[in-house]
DNA sequence: GATGAATGAGCCTTCATTCAT
DNA sequence: TATGAATGAAGGCTCATTCAT
């Protein structure tokens, strides 16, 4: 017999993890404090503590985060017969969830989630599984083009894959370096980098 | 001890160094304690602090180490007369500068730094000049190589090299996440990505 | 715990101040640590400072502590009509206040206030009001009694009452030295030099 | 076999103690660091330890340092047959050495030994025995006084020169709070003071 | 359930002192 | 003697976490 409804239950969790990732993206999971979210979340410490038992759950959380946009990216690719032109939408799917000025959140979040991997096993297994899938469709799109003749028999589909999904997240890394980054025109130069591929 | 020599104190330093790398690269800077940087270096507060005058400083100094090995790869590509050879040679430069299983540590370094970046000015502004040099060098080969005919001319050469960076820092993001990536099977598959802006 | 009554809040600020009081008297400012006020408060590190947010804000409270006592004795004074009475009057109300015996931690504080304020601007300013007022009031004293003749008229007001204020502070300092210094008697002697004032 | 000659060790010692003075003079004894010493000096820290073996005995040199304008003060007294002109010359001498704008340092250092004495008995003692001399010139002066008949019979000899000791020492701290402290009218102010103990 | 005051381990940093050269 | 690099205990302060109300 909940006290609270679900339903408010669901959403104290939600509001504390926007402000959580407020902090972090702000502070870093290691310099951000739980005193931070609490004052950003307006909740007591008890309370956030009655939601997360400790602050490495938090970031847990946070880090964890799936990224309904990758999902969106992949079905969107799914649904092109011609390789490249799958490919190059899911790219654009992905440039547009993490490229554009409002994604700058985003971009730093994905950062300090990567460091924060290197000291932490469980976000690790995350951030790797998050590019892994992505990267399994890239090799299944590459081979399906192979077999269909629209993608060159010389490549190596899976290295090739591996260098697509560093080309992304690279150019997410690339735009915090650089915020003036036109999207449209890098956009095209890996069209231009993709086109290579044709037969 | 009376004066030491010049010798003595830059080595100390570079020890103080080696042991502040180490310990950075396993925590973070964030959670990695001088107390770790003292047991490492075998030093006491003391000295270590005679070094450097804080934490910050100590980071400042790792963040700051330019990889000599850039400026080879910069140089080596600088000799090729052919522009995509030119980029091939860079590229391999900084692959076996940052993708060998020698470099994890320095893969590990790249990525806390690049995240450190985000809470600190002097390392965001060390992490972005450390890629604008060899992404000047990238621009600068392939506008010569669309003056000389060897690159298409509807290349947009900015957005061109931010790409190609952007691909070479995400293979080493890349390799954190899949230690098993083949680096020639990836070196080849880049390769193929670069002959499609040939002429 | 939750919310604190204000009333006990206040207690406890005046807890951790007598404990600081003690500490501060025993050993000075600079050398007294704040482990030794949390031993001495009975309360931790984290709540000592959940009440003041730093050494130096302890500090500057205990230093900045206005002493009743001294509003007393201006008042005391300001009731007298002839003006060398009133004078006394005031000076007895200090010597009752600093020069008792069991008003020795107070001379203490206020010697090691006095200290500090040679390296701390907000203790000089606070120690420096401290005496302004005292001092005011005696010129005020001073000059009426000249207008209605009970003062020589050739006493330099402003003089004389430094000249007052530095022999009331003096013997604060005196009494530490001497702590078997009679009070009546040197009240009697101050007495007598005061009276060379009268027409 | 002294290495050095005693004049250059006695050159050094003054040397140390100088640069000793003005740091704990700007800093107090507990803020001041050997290493300001140092720095101040010129000298290493092996140097300043063969000098004196701790921080403690630099304090406790500077503190006991014995203002030779005292003794002149008192010499000067005694010459004097009129008691209270004796008095006031003795004021006059130490109000010279104490109350000019040069002898500002001088007063800092009164000022952090007193403070000082409250928790080293050795600087206590020091600073105590420094007033008893005046003190005790004064009582000698005083009782004299009263009986060649130049002085009130009705006053207490001892009381009224810690009064007016307590006055000579509350003048400097005067001057510290109130540097535009007219000397002259001071002095005068004190005088007639004074003038009250005549018979 | 919620509150927020309180805890205390542990961090960065300083500085009196030592001692090999 | 003189040097100054090195030591390391200890200080001020922070913050994840707990628990009485």
């Amino acid at each position: 017999m909940p006290r609270i409804s679900e339903q408010r239950r669901d959403q104290r969790r939600s509001d504390i993890l926007d402000a959580a990732r407020r902090c972090f993206a702000r502070a870093g999971f290691a310099r951000a404090t739980l005193q931070d979210v609490f004052a950003e979340s307006g909740l007591s410490a008890g309370c956030v503590y009655s939601y997360f038992q400790s602050k490495r759950d938090l970031v847990l959380a946070i880090a964890d985060e799936r990224h309904v946009e990758e999902r969106v990216a992949l079905e969107a690719a799914a649904a092109e017969k011609d390789p490249l032109d799958a490919i190059k939408l899911m790219m654009r799917a992905i440039f547009s969830a993490y490229l554009t000025k409002a994604a700058e959140e985003k971009r730093r979040l994905s950062l300090i989630t990567w460091s924060e991997a290197l000291f932490d096993e469980t976000v690790f297994a995350s951030a790797r599984d998050g590019m892994r899938e992505p990267r399994r469709a890239l090799v299944a799109i590459l081979k399906h083009g192979q077999q269909t003749g629209a993608v060159r028999k010389n490549v190596n589909a899976e290295a090739m894959a591996s260098a697509m999904v560093s080309m992304f997240q690279g150019l997410l890394l690339h735009k915090i370096w650089d915020p003036a980054m036109s999207l449209p025109a890098v956009t095209e130069a890996c069209d231009q980098l993709l086109e290579g591929l044709r037969v």
